[in-house]
DNA sequence: CTTTTTTTATGATTTGCGTCAGTTTTTAAT
DNA sequence: ATTAAAAACTGACGCAAATCATAAAAAAAG
């Protein structure tokens, strides 16, 4: 199963820091025209077909990136703070945003006009080529995940996402969980109901332990043979 | 339903020529630093996991880019000549491929070095930013596949299907298929007797006609409404 | 042309998982 | 503290779709 241990929640992927690569100048051009705002828990940051007017970086807290769909959304990624998001905006022409991004948390995000950002693009091309790696990371990710949701059942997409969340967004096998169980369920595309069902399955089994909010992983190996076996 | 009407099967992105932005000489050494090389129906051109040497340009043929699983395949798009492949192994240091590639039809390939290709990158601002736009098309085609199979219903992902054959692959509403009811169903992520059932259905409501290979769409506003309601 | 293999087709059976309906617990608001 | 609302939980039920079994048709191989 070889896409068992590709990141199948997250785009933890701007850990590759882009900004170091630009001049002194154009560093400075970035913080003059960009601002920053604050937005609480739940808020929309960007709309799904809206005009991409800047990419956008998280400073502070926890979003989802997701397509809207009708009855359920689609969430793409979970981005927690220190990532570009918005990058797939990028075009030549005018552009929208492909998805939509709300906040789990509290958030802080930069807003860096998308104008000036292709302008970077265009005049330092180790910049840009950072940016594709960035932008094939997330690619990368996006198809773990896209390969979980469709070729996985219910107690693999759960032990992936569970162990993504552990590895990738609070890097500890414990962690408390600002995501109710029906954003898992969105997350895994399942039903809220059987979330509950199979957290409680492993519970029972001893891989996990519940507490409120609180999340322990007891079995890693257990999670990541379920995940393996789908 | 927002994504409906995003293309859900095939990479057509690379209708954006990206070599036209390319000095004459960055042109020739591209010529003459790379080769073509044919392949025979059901032949894989490139190997997930295996170390990345080559960007390929897809000169004649049709293929399909997928992730191996067990027991199925993921099938992440169909991409007919014309069209460059692999760029998501772009990276700065070594990279692999993170699909397999295989022909349906007989193809021919030029195999273009990624060291080049990663030069003429850092090279090139104008030549980077195309690329950046030819991986973010290639990424919004894969999240409205992504929403097709995780969101849709059988009838849904295989009108998505056969929308996208048709509008973007063979650009006819009838058409010779090269593609059996198994390669359908990789396609839509459902069994093979799914597809032959909901075909069959599709026939009897004059939706579709078939004879033998040939497929010829009936009628697009009800395959269309059909894929809208999922 | 004949045989073998692959593909298409169809019905019967099973099952994974969503939906529904109702209860308890937790969180938020007054 | 009290009430209201949201989230977590549980069981019963139904259905969409996979699996299984088997046969017919088409394609490929001999």
């Amino acid at each position: 199963m070889p896409y068992s241990s590709v990141s199948t929640c997250v785009s933890f992927v701007y850990e590759l820091t882009c900004f170091d690569l630009l001049t002194d100048e154009e560093k400075e051009l970035v913080a003059n025209t960009s601002v920053t705002v604050n937005y609480k828990k739940g808020e929309t940051i960007c709309k799904q077909g809206s005009f991409a007017s800047h990419i956008m970086y998280l400073e502070k807290g926890l979003v989802k990136v997701y397509i809207e769909g009708n009855p359920k959304d689609l969430i793409l990624t979970i981005t927690p703070k220190g990532n570009l998001m918005g990058l797939q905006a990028l075009y030549e022409g005018n552009s929208i945003f492909l998805y939509s991004i709300s906040t789990y948390t509290e958030s802080t995000v930069r807003l860096i006009d998308i104008q000036i950002f292709k302008q970077l693009l265009r005049k330092n091309p180790n910049f840009a080529f950072r940016i594709i790696n960035i932008l094939n990371e997330s690619t990368s990710q996006s198809y773990g995940r896209f390969f979980s949701l469709t070729q996985k059942q219910l107690h693999g997409r759960l032990a992936d996402i569970l162990l993504c969340l552990s590895r990738k967004i609070f890097k500890s096998e414990s962690f408390d969980l600002p995501l109710t169980r029906s954003d898992l369920s969105d997350l895994t595309s399942m039903s809220t109901e059987s979330v509950i069902r199979i957290m409680k399955d492993f519970k029972d089994d001893k891989i996990i332990e519940i507490d409120n909010k609180s999340i322990t992983l007891l079995d890693i190996p257990r999670l990541d043979s379920i995940s393996a076996r789908g």
